[in-house]
DNA sequence: TTCTAGATTTGTAGCGCTACAATGATTTGT
DNA sequence: ACAAATCATTGTAGCGCTACAAATCTAGAA
C-alpha cells in the first residue's frame, strides 16, 4: 500500500511558479513587482493575486544580484536604552517611505558591535548606510571610505564619516546658557558626559565656557560622568556638587533623564527647583513635559536629521556636498529654570 | 593631451579580486569566510589580509542565493518608543551572536507597516523572522504559515503566529493582584489597554477580576485607556478615577510609564502614595526604580524571551514542540504599595 | 486591407557566491 | 620506496532574479 506522499513543506516558491501559475513568463511576474506600470493592468492584478495566494515574496538577496541595487537602507543605532532616537528612527523611515525604500537597523552598543553590524549591512549590499556619531573602530572609518556605498554619520560634525547631518550643538550649548545667564543665574554647574556618546556632545562645553567667559562668570564649575542613562546619574550629580560645597543657582544636564533625575534629589532634600536652583536637561523626552516642575531643555529636530539622512544618502548631488547638513533645534524654556 | 582616466570611484569588489590579489582560487576565498578551518592557517591569514587590505566585505546576497541559507535573523518591533523591549534586543542580539547570527531589527508601528516589514525581512530571506504580540494585519498570519523560515511570536499566548515564547501574563497579574490584597488593599482600580499592544496584555484582566472575585472583593473597578505611552496617561486616570468619585485604594497600571504619571498627578494633588493609594506598575523599567516612592512593578525576564526566540527560531526540534515557551517573571515589591 | 508607431510581453545572459565533486599535495603505513 | 589515506585547493554548475534587446501584439492611419 503507497503512503500518500504529502510533503507538508511548502516548496521554495519562485518567481517561475507564480509565472506558471499565473500563465505569464517570469519576467513578466518580475515587472509588476518592479516596475508595475510596464505591465498591462490587467495582467498586473492577476499575476499579483495569484502571488498573493501563494505566499509568494520575491527574494529581494537574488533581485539584489541581479539589478545591483536594493531598497534598503542599513542603520546603526548606538543603543536603544532611552527614547532619545525614537524620533530619528521615526525620520528614516518617513523619508525612505516616500522614496519607496525600507529602513533595517542593527543596535549596536560597543565600537566592536558597530563594525559587525556595519560588515553585515555592506554584506547585504544595502542602498545606504546610517550611521550615528559615537566613538568608532578605527577600522571603519577606512571601510567606509573604501566602499562604494552611500554612507552618513548623524549628529556629527565637521569629520564625519560619510557626510554629517545634524544640529549646530554647539549653538544650542550657547543659547541655552544665554537662556540661563538672562534668568540671573550666574554660578552655573555644567555636567558632561565621559565616553560613550560623548563625541556626539563634544561641543556643549566649549560653547558654555565661553559664554560663561564672555559675561564674566565663571566657567570652571564642571562635572564629568561616564554615563548619561539613568536618573541615578542626575541623583549623584546633585551630591557631588553639594559635597564639594560648590554652591551652584542653576545646573545644566546631558540628558533630560539626567536632569530629572537631579530634580527628584533636590526635591528629596528639599532644594527648590527653580527658586533655589535652576536645572535644565538636553533632548526633550517626554520625561521633560511630565515631571513638576517642567524642564527646560533643547529640542533637536531628530526627525529632520532622520529625513536629512536619507536625503544624503539617495541623492548623489546632497552627497556630493563637503558641509554637515544642519538641522534645527529650539530652546524650550520651562518651569524648571 | 590625453586626461589621465582616474576611476576614483572604487569599482565593485568581488571575491574575484580578492583571490586574485592574493593568488588563490575563489573558492578558497569563499572558505576563508564560510568555513576558515578548512583552509590552511597561512593561506587564510593571508587571504583574510588581502581582503581587509581592500576593505572586501562578502556580498550575503550573493552567498544567500548560492547556498540556499543566511545567518541573519530578522526582527519586528512594534515602536522605539519607550524602553520596554531594550533587554528583548539585547536577549535576541545575545542568543543569536552565540550561535554566529546576527539581528536585524525592523520598527513597525501599524499593522500595515509590519506587514510590509515582514515582506521585506522574508524577502531578503532571513534565517527567522522574530515578531512580538499586538494587532496584527489579517494577512500576517496567512503569509509566515506560507512561508518556510521559522517565525516566532514573542510575548504571545497559545495562538501565537509560529511558536509563542513569553512569560505567563495571567500569572503575574495573578501574583501581583494578590499581593495588593495581601496589603490589605480593598478597592483596587486597575487599568487596561485597548488597541495597540493590548493582545500582549489580555490576560491581565481576567487574571486580576478572578482574583478580586475569588476574595470577596469588587472586580469592577476597571478602566480602559488607549495607548500606555507617556505619563500624560497616568495623570488622565487618577482625573477619571477621582471624577467617577470611586474611592479606590490600590491602583493597577499598564506600565511603569502610565504608574509613574499616576503617582505624578498624585503627589499634585496631595493624594499621599502609598499611604491613601496604592500603585503598581508593571515592566520593570528605569523610572520605576528612581521616583518617589520607589514602584511595585512586574519584572519579565526580557531577555530570556529574546534568548529563548532565538532558541526556538534556530533549533528545529524546539520549534516543533505546540505549547509556547514559558520564560520568567517576578513581582518586585517596592515603596508603593 | 496594409502599414507603422506604440504598448506589452518574452528570451538570453549573467549578477557574486557556494555545494559538490574532483584534483593535487602531503603524510602515513608497510 | 610505493600505495593508501588524509588534507588542501580548485573547477563547474546553478541559486532566483533583472537589464536589455528582441519579439509580439494592438490600434489607428493611409
Amino acid at each position: 500500500m503507497p503512503e500518500a506522499i504529502d510533503s507538508r513543506q511548502p516548496r521554495k516558491l519562485t518567481m517561475q511558479d507564480v509565472a506558471r501559475a499565473a500563465g505569464v513568463s517570469p519576467m513578466t511576474v518580475s515587472n509588476c513587482f518592479r516596475y508595475p506600470e510596464r505591465v498591462q493592468e490587467k495582467t498586473r492584478s492577476q499575476v499579483l493575486r495569484v502571488a498573493a495566494e501563494l505566499g509568494y515574496v520575491p527574494n529581494l538577496s537574488a533581485g539584489l544580484l541581479a539589478a545591483g541595487s536594493s531598497r534598503v537602507i542599513g542603520a546603526v543605532l548606538p543603543s536603544m536604552r532611552n527614547s532619545s532616537f525614537y524620533r530619528y528612527t521615526a525620520g528614516l523611515r518617513e523619508g525612505a517611505a516616500e522614496r519607496g525604500h525600507a529602513v533595517i537597523t542593527m543596535i549596536a552598543e560597543t565600537p566592536e558591535e558597530e563594525l559587525a553590524a556595519v560588515q553585515t549591512l555592506l554584506g547585504l549590499r544595502v542602498a545606504g548606510l546610517a550611521l550615528v556619531a559615537g566613538p568608532h573602530a578605527p577600522e571603519l572609518r577606512r571601510l567606509a571610505g573604501l566602499s562604494s556605498t552611500p554612507v552618513v554619520e548623524s549628529w556629527a560634525g565637521e569629520d564625519a564619516i560619510g557626510r554629517g547631518v545634524g544640529y549646530d550643538v554647539g549653538a544650542a550649548s550657547s543659547a541655552l546658557t544665554r537662556h540661563l545667564i538672562a534668568q540671573g543665574r550666574r554660578r552655573i554647574g555644567f555636567v558632561d558626559v565621559a565616553g560613550g556618546g560623548g563625541m556626539r556632545y563634544s561641543m556643549r562645553l566649549p560653547a558654555f565656557r565661553q559664554e560663561m567667559f564672555a559675561a564674566g562668570l565663571p566657567d570652571d564649575l564642571v562635572m564629568t560622568i561616564r554615563a548619561a542613562d539613568g536618573f541615578g546619574a542626575g541623583a549623584q550629580i546633585v551630591d557631588d556638587f553639594l559635597a564639594r560645597d560648590r554652591r551652584i543657582d542653576a545646573l545644566l544636564c546631558p540628558t533630560d533623564v539626567v536632569a530629572a533625575g537631579a530634580i527628584f534629589e533636590c526635591n528629596r532634600r528639599g532644594l527648590a527647583v527653580p527658586v533655589e536652583i535652576a536645572v535644565a536637561g538636553w533632548g526633550d523626552y517626554d520625561i521633560g513635559r511630565q515631571i513638576t516642575p517642567t524642564l527646560t531643555t533643547v529640542a533637536p529636530f531628530s526627525d529632520a536629521i532622520g529625513r536629512g539622512a536619507i536625503a544624503v544618502l539617495l541623492d548623489a548631488e546632497e552627497r556630493a556636498r563637503a558641509a554637515p547638513l544642519r538641522t534645527g533645534f529650539e530652546i524650550l524654556p520651562r518651569e524648571s529654570t
